[in-house]
DNA sequence: CACCGTTACGGTATCCGTAAGGATT
DNA sequence: AATCCTTACGGATACCGTAACGGTG
């Protein structure tokens, strides 16, 4: 069966049973439309058109059937030629807003995927601190925004964990620390310090572990981004305390990791959406990569008026 | 576009996106699937499948709308294939009582289009006088009868007029009443008259005329064959007065034909269903054939208790 | 290195147009 | 005689399997 004989079909039906009629209107030979249809007959095990030998008479009651079927097969597929063109119109912008951590060492797996399957969704990324985060989706200029959270409440957008990000001890290698079987935060204290910059939330958690122990790290350095951290551990100006998803034992090669979940709380990861602001489709479909038991609650978030308590 | 290659994309699907698994399945070599796929992609202008180059990564969005239509082209394609299978659930028999008049005369047309049509109808044909006509339908014996109305009124059928059959009168060639420019009442009854036999509404509505004009014919023979009469009038035995209809001038060049609506009232022909039978849906499309306007009165009929007055 | 998808190639079947035949109106 | 469907035939095209190639985990 192929999709020209179901044409032809309904070209002779179209042109009151007249194959001659229906070649011209389809460009073709008549005596190609005859067998083609003749063919299908055969095919199916059902006579089509009733015959007068040198005419089409009329359409049978099981050829009624097929023409019934058949127009809804072409119209399908006319559909399926459209497909093209609508897809052009179903992609769009994507303005994501996120820390360096995560645009550098969490989303690059998630984005390839996504865009994978969304060729025509304009992916824009927007790198900066949790608060310039959250204040450009608050301002409407991102979409979504991945980010540890901010310090204060933000009324305009709706957050939702997203993960959590345990933390680790960065340090040069060979470094004493790395000899101890499981460390504290005395052992870390009684060196150099590097870490993120004060506005974000993990240098805070951070700082209160160790006042919680009495203590008070030498902290010689902070900035906002991972690498640079990691540039100057290298340097052996200190260690640092950063996320474990920011470390890479095959690129970071002059670095050591050393666990340290036990001993900072995992820093939490939300994904925000604007009030008032559904995502189009595609974006919950981004949301979906990112946390897939997400969606409903952004969707409604999305639709409903800002509110307090939007994160569980 | 192929229909093939939706098959291929479907079974690809279903073998999770393996291309060589859905070729095995498929009974056919796996480079065969990938171009097919791949020409379909270019074809529509979309990209279905997300690559890996050496693997097939998922479903993009467009390819998912692709797939919709896809099934649903190939679940109304194998409804086609089994058009055949169900055609021979779809016909039965069609029991159909009519006179010789009828039968042979009026209704071959009829059939040989309604036959060409539904081929899966086995059609019984059966001749009798209007009097067995209707008793075969009243008992159930019959579907449908044809045929002039019955003496005495039939509770279970009902009866629509489908036809008028306009009186000719037959005589052999070189007849004397061929002379004469408009023949009267008179000028027949001066002859042998041979016609309808008793049981006929013909004969009596015949009979009537003559007796209306003081008249009383010689009636030498009847029967309740047209052919029979036909005949006896080409061996000189009378002149007759049959239905025009069962006169053929290519057929009957032994007979000469007179125009005699003027002088007898046509002949009405009677279209009947039994009550609380209704007909199937092929059924109807043969009255459909007979009487087009009638469809739906039939329809009712078949389908409520008898009932006075059913003939309009 | 095992697996998978793509590319290349050649024999074969299918398609499709022209020409001729036959039937009907 | 004109119209229309069918059959016949031959050249071009597309199909499809095998074999070789390239990338990936």
């Amino acid at each position: 069966m192929k999709i020209k004989q179901l044409q032809y079909l309904l070209e002779i039906v179209r042109h009151d049973l007249v194959i001659s009629d229906a070649a011209a209107a389809l460009h073709t030979s008549q005596p190609g439309v005859s067998k083609e249809v003749r063919m299908l007959e055969e095919e199916l095990g059902v006579v089509i058109f009733a015959r007068n030998r040198s005419r089409l008479i009329s359409v049978t009651t099981a050829g009624k059937r097929v023409l019934a079927l058949a127009e809804r097969i072409l119209a399908d597929a006319h559909k399926l030629r459209s497909v093209a063109v609508e897809d052009q119109e179903s992609g769009g912008p994507l303005r994501v807003a996120t820390t360096h951590t995560q645009g550098l060492y969490v989303l690059p797996k998630i984005i390839k995927t996504y865009l994978d399957t969304h060729r025509n969704v304009r992916l824009r990324l927007r790198q900066g601190t949790p608060a310039q985060i959250w204040q450009l989706l608050a301002a409407g200029e991102a979409d979504i925004a991945i980010s540890s959270g901010p310090k204060e409440r933000v009324p305009e957008v709706a957050m939702f964990e997203c993960g959590r990000l345990p933390r680790i001890v960065l340090t040069p290698p060979k470094h004493p620390l790395l000899l101890l079987s499981r460390i504290t935060l005395k052992d870390i204290a009684s060196f150099p310090l590097i870490t993120y910059d004060e506005e974000f939330i993990g240098r805070s958690k951070v700082q209160s572990a160790f006042a919680a122990h009495g203590l008070a790290p030498d902290i010689v350095l902070s900035a906002t981004d991972s690498d640079v951290i990691k540039a100057y551990v290298k340097l052996g100006l200190g260690v640092a305390i950063i996320a474990k998803a920011a470390f890479d034992s095959r690129r970071d090669r002059g670095l050591r990791a050393i666990e340290a979940s036990h001993l900072f709380p995992p820093n939490s990861v939300y994904l925000g959406v604007r009030h008032e602001f559904p995502l189009p489709e595609y974006g919950l479909e981004f949301v979906d990569l990112v946390a897939p038991q997400l969606r409903n609650q952004v969707l409604r978030a999305g639709m409903s008026r800002g509110a307090a308590g939007s994160v569980r």
